[in-house]
DNA sequence: CGGATCGTTGATCAACTTCAACGGTCGTGG
DNA sequence: CCACGACCGTTGAAGTTGATCAACGATCCG
């Protein structure tokens, strides 16, 4: 199954797999098409299952008291995915996760997972590694939102992470900087009218 | 050593490690004495350790471009602290961790925590599990700032964390909250005077 | 073609900051 | 052991940042 490629890549890229093990551990993965708009994981419903994009895009986002939708992640092609808390505790989500395109996601399931890190001591130093590395995001996550004004965080992330910015909604981007559309947009006015 | 009792019930709460190996593990850490206002981590430096707390707490924190500071993350009794993305990746850190009082730490290097990981699968499981832990923990903080007022993150923080509340200096509050010391007190005597 | 969705713009409003001044307390040196 | 300065929390007035509300134009998709 050459599906398993671009996972079997990303894994060695974090960690020193042999050949074997990596198409072992592969072989766990069930590849999903998933539709623009379609839900993979929902509020109330445990996420039982962990996300890694192939193809496509997502949005992971919660919704506050006030009703508004705030995003908390968005995935493309070699990102991982699903509702954090939710899926390490297996709690009920609070976060819809969502298609923003026609996507093409490798999924393995919390119970698969455990018996993977059970089964190998090199299989659990991937997702430790992995954990790692979504605490250090979430950490950097949060310097920059304490640290920085909307427009300072605008910047940053159309810098850092261009591919993103350029292929999600306006909204979508805006409840993700912590801001509305209506502030976004006039910030990004701002912006164009001054480097003229 | 009875310094190494409150580490031990504290990994294996965690995890389910046999007598044996929570003592071998605990031997890997060195007892520290930190006096207040002391630096266990500093800016330009690379975080070379890993700290639990044992008596004391602590506050780490950023300096913003406008020079205020932000503060990232209190420990006390029986919590980890360190400049997470300068000890993960052994970057040079942009935090500082600083003693709120005199305070007693156990202290981990990143080249032991390597060697423990390898040497064997049960201690490698129990970084994964604290990493986990790390990222869920900071998930929620994202969710928090994203959705709730200044107001709101003060209520919730005083009622999930109260040890913390009562014990840290109003500014360093203030500024994990993302707010200044003067609204923070603003908001408290708010509070004080509706309950009346 | 027609409705729903998305981004924009302007006017007004609320949340939070900044600045300045003051009183209390804590720790340190004389 | 006292006195002084530094640090900390508070209060009030004025200023900013970003939210809200309402209206409109563009685009996408059925």
């Amino acid at each position: 199954m050459s599906d398993f490629s671009k996972l079997k890549e990303h894994i060695q890229k974090r960690h020193p797999f042999t050949d074997n093990e990596a198409d072992d551990f592969c072989e766990n993965f069930k590849l999903i098409r998933v539709k623009k708009r379609q839900f993979i994981v929902q509020p109330e419903f445990v996420a039982k299952n962990r996300f890694f994009v192939l193809e496509g895009s997502f949005r992971a986002y919660v919704i506050g008291d006030e009703g508004h939708e705030h995003t908390i992640q968005f995935a493309i092609e070699d990102w991982w995915i699903t509702d954090y808390n939710s899926y390490i505790f297996q709690h009920p989500a609070s976060m819809f996760v969502m298609a923003l395109e026609d996507s093409l996601v490798l999924q393995i399931s919390y119970e698969t997972e455990q018996e993977l890190k059970k089964r190998a001591h090199v299989y659990e130093t991937f997702f430790r590694i992995l954990a790692e590395h979504t605490a250090a995001h979430m950490a950097r996550r949060v310097i920059l939102n304490l640290t920085k004004t909307a427009e300072q965080r605008f910047e940053f992330i159309q810098e850092k992470y261009p591919a993103i910015v350029n292929r999600v909604p306006q909204y979508a981007l805006a409840s993700y900087l912590g801001i509305t559309t209506e502030y976004l947009s006039k910030l990004r006015n701002r912006r164009v009218s001054q480097k003229s």
